[in-house]
DNA sequence: AAGAATTGCCACAGCTTTGCCACAGTTTAA
DNA sequence: TTAAACTGTGGCAAAGCTGTGGCAATTCTT
């Protein structure tokens, strides 16, 4: 779906000018004039992403992007005219994803802007790199080698492949039938405690080794990864 | 748990200075000369974060973000002391998510090195879709989790469901026979009394955590969320 | 072809869940 | 006011779930 992006700056040819330039990149683009008709529009409907001038009539950039972060966790990007240190830390520590200072290259806001599209996209999973991380144990799914501290251990094929589903699925918990459907490709003529008895093995290797990652069982349904250790 | 944070720049003065800054942030940091020891580094034991220079000895900075953005979804910011327009948008599109020039500040680069953890934190932690809210409740049906005032707590699996189709439905009183056909999928063979059993149990945990969500019963009918507090 | 590793299954023990019951308290309706 | 219907509570036992060690069939190595 085509993501909506907000945009609010005063000053109308920088409107026009980043609203052209987003649209030709295929997002859909919302402009306004101040920091308050933008912040009204997105409590109506949020945003995917919304890029702020700080220096507005009305309330300023920074308030607009604290009030938004506060209810939202949409991509904030500030741009302004403002060029110095103090703006510039306080503006990012404020909650927004990046800063830019004007004049900008239009270019190189489309690169900050598909940037951190990207990073949304690695982050909620879309894509699956081979090389994960939990705690201290980390698997490299092409080589198939885990380590735990960066010393190597050994997994057999379905225990590596049961870790690995689990590493790629850690925000949430597994129900052993979403297990056996794809770790083993078919749930039929295979006992849904097989997953446990995986489980059980797995445990045993991670605690021989001091692994902080955890797998824990959620009753009645499934498993659960637990990076441990905070 | 710590983060860890690998760079590399074949200044030792930069090395030395941004170190310090970061470990007094708290962060785990390594630092490598050029960025082939720290690709090897990273293949041996990836970090949470990566800055690279671009001009170093050996593979520069550029080929080694997109070697690493390969393999691996990790937080990576590229430093260099060219500036010119076509760098830095180059930089940000070969898959680094963020880029700046030197002479640069260390806070700057503290504060943006913080905004991609948040990123990072708000793009995996629990807030997905999949989050229903009553009062202080949230239940994540994703992860199972039930929370109240971010405090989490346990529901066997008959409980977190009829709870989730009582939230699902707050805004109406449902039936035990409604509720017995939803959530236990059979309105046979079970009592209608079982859903006054789970409710005595689900009252009895909601409250010993003080949560605001009453399940209010509708006399002669059936039970209703209400969230309380208003 | 023999040995080793892998993996699914079983049985058992221990724990959790959950439907049901009896009884007391409450609400409705005649 | 009284009887009938309904709901809240504590306890209980059956059913269900998970962890464990052992075992046997299959696959992989040597």
């Amino acid at each position: 779906m085509r993501k909506l992006i907000y945009l609010a700056d005063d000053d109308e040819n920088i409107r026009g000018l980043i609203n052209m330039f987003l649209s030709n990149e295929g997002f859909e683009v919302r402009s306004f004039a101040n920091g308050d008709d933008l912040l009204a529009a997105f409590l109506q409907k949020p945003a995917d992403l919304v890029i702020l001038d700080i220096m507005m009539p009305g309330t300023d950039g920074l308030s607009v992007c604290t009030q938004i972060r506060n209810c939202s966790n949409t991509l904030i990007i500030i741009v302004s005219a403002r060029d110095n240190e103090i703006d510039r830390i306080t503006g990012i520590t404020l909650g927004s994803d990046d800063y830019m200072t004007k004049p900008f290259s239009p270019m190189e806001l489309m690169a900050r802007v598909k940037a951190l599209f990207r990073r949304l996209e690695l982050d909620t999973g879309g894509t699956s790199k081979h090389i994960l991380t939990a705690g201290n144990l980390n698997i490299n799914a092409a080589t198939r080698e885990a380590k735990v501290d960066g010393s190597q251990f050994d997994l057999t094929p379905t225990e590596l492949a049961l870790m690995v589903y689990l590493m790629q699925n850690s925000t949430r918990a597994v129900s052993r039938d979403e297990l056996l459907k794809n770790v083993w490709k078919f749930d039929f003529e295979v006992d849904s405690r097989a997953t446990d008895d995986v489980v059980k093995r797995l445990r045993k290797k991670l605690a021989a080794v001091r692994c902080s990652a955890k797998i824990e069982s959620v009753w009645g349904f499934g498993f659960k990864l637990s990076e441990g250790g905070e």
